[in-house]
DNA sequence: TTGTAAATCGGAATGATTCTTATTAATAAT
DNA sequence: ATTATTAATAAGAATCATTCCGATTTACAA
């Protein structure tokens, strides 16, 4: 997944084509990392000064529905990054000082059949937290 | 660890002893699922009409601190229930319906030490989300 | 070029959580 | 048992992320 495969995907499920829409994502899939709805705003804010937490939220919530991004729920409040590899699933470690993260190809799923006997299983979790190469230095 | 533990644990730590602590210890420890600050605070106000929100907040987190409850963040906000298996490390399925939960005792940690190499690991998170036996029917 | 529906803005509303100040109550010391 | 001390609580204001709403603007199709 790449900044044209969002905007491709944006287009072909009809959504309009805005400044503000096109920005936000390349700014997503530049910073490659989780990011807050706050950094995203004020960072966007410096080409577009009257842009509104609406706006943000409401495009933020699109691109997940879209596939387009992941988000995750990080010291209380929702994070969103570009999502890195669309075509395997995988978990991952998150920076709890950068936001960036490491893809890992191992699901904890995959082993558990029958401990979840008679359940009906919806979703999953698996995210390890800690500091990256650079933040522990 | 049941309700006998729990108040040790808070008078070794000389905390005091009151009876909203003990309700609340009590209530928790019955439900033995996740529950909110809302649920608790509804449920105690039956006992307690003027019961504070920041009562009911303040003697979570301390009991958390404690390590009586464990706590995580489902659909937006934080959710408590007494804690289980204080001896084993364990995960849980979380049933998205009723809250209660299963053991899982299995972690996906384990095996995982060359993928983590040059990161310090600080926490770690396994969920599965769903329906349980009884929300599935 | 124009019409229309979607996108945006601005600000108010919401909901969970925390903070502040004054009051009350549990335990220790007398 | 009484009192003093300090923690615990109540009440409500403050904060912060997120959502909603009504009015305006803009992208795109006709």
């Amino acid at each position: 997944m790449d900044l044209n495969d969002a905007i491709r995907i944006l287009k072909e499920n009809g959504y309009k084509y805005t400044g503000r829409r096109v920005d936000m994502l390349e700014y997503l899939s530049r910073e490659d990392r989780y990011l807050t709805a706050k950094e995203i705003l004020l960072k966007m804010r410096e080409t577009y000064p009257q842009l509104s937490f609406d706006t943000v939220y409401r495009n933020l919530s699109l691109y997940v529905e879209l596939g387009i991004l992941e988000s995750t729920e990080l010291s209380g409040e929702k994070q969103y990054r570009f999502n890195c590899d669309v075509d395997s699933h995988h978990h991952h470690f998150i920076c709890i000082q950068c936001g960036k993260t490491k893809e890992i190809h191992m699901c904890p799923m995959k082993n558990l059949t029958e401990e979840l006997e008679g359940l009906t299983i919806k979703d999953h979790k698996f995210e390890i937290y800690g500091y990256c190469q650079e933040c522990t230095a």
